[in-house]
DNA sequence: GATTAAGTTCAACCATCGTTGAACTTTCAT
DNA sequence: ATGAAAGTTCAACGATGGTTGAACTTAATC
């Protein structure tokens, strides 16, 4: 007997890729950061005072989690402005929403162990058998 | 001028703790088949074919982030059953789910760099400077 | 072309974490 | 008490990951 997975084999690995980009307090503050808009790294080293290339190290952990992009300043090409992947953050809040839904917990209780072997809880069966 | 906070300091390594704590396949598997409801061992072991000790270092990781609880047999004092806290499910449902909500995002664009200080995005401001 | 600035990449260090095997604790059975 | 079974704890290993400083790329400026 198989129980049924939420989370197919080849979407696990992308599902514990997001939630280590998102396990470390410095991500998540570039995050929230990222919540006002679209925003340049002056920003960042500003609030999170982080040498560059820590910083450019925590950017790329979220950009390969897919969580956000980077595009260069039209103008002077060396800055370059970061945002949040609007869809991956949409289905990334829906995904673990349906996961840690408390509604999917079962109140089945496991009988395979001594205490399901002699009080069985449920009570039909027992009316059953003592007929 | 600093960002608003979304998660408090205090609250933020709260956050890092489960998000950690969820973001390894088996742990991942483990909660998934506490959905099933209250659950002993022998279930883990036979799904995920996992040696006791290190089932019990998973399940540890997963107590010290309160997302389980566990409870010795009454009738074998040497089983131990564990289940999922459902309160706090909810409430990482919920703060996660207000975390990564899309809808947070504005639509703000940075205006520090030279893109900004060349080509204002505000049309107003354009038309006032060319009256 | 040389220089400066913004980012990235690299190598090395250290801490953390998953894994393993063995020892230990607790609980029940004989 | 002795022994067995269910779990935990411990020490050690290997891999991963955050941090640091230096070298490197790319792009603009002179």
């Amino acid at each position: 007997m198989e129980t049924t997975k939420f989370f197919s084999e080849d979407m696990l690995s992308d599902v514990v890729t997001v939630l280590k980009a998102l396990a470390d307090p410095t991500r998540l503050k570039i995050i929230n950061i990222l919540m006002d808009g679209e925003t340049c790294s002056c920003e960042f080293t500003e609030q999170l005072e982080l040498p560059a290339n820590l910083l450019s190290h925590h950017l790329r952990t979220l950009k390969k989690a897919n969580l956000i992009t980077g595009r260069r300043d039209n103008v002077d090409g060396r800055w370059i402005y970061y945002s949040l992947n609007k869809e991956a953050l949409a289905r990334w809040q829906q995904l673990l929403g349906e996961f840690l839904d408390p509604a999917r917990i079962e109140p089945r209780k496991c009988l395979c162990g001594p205490e399901g072997q002699t009080a069985p809880i449920n009570p039909e069966k027992v009316m059953i058998e003592t007929n």
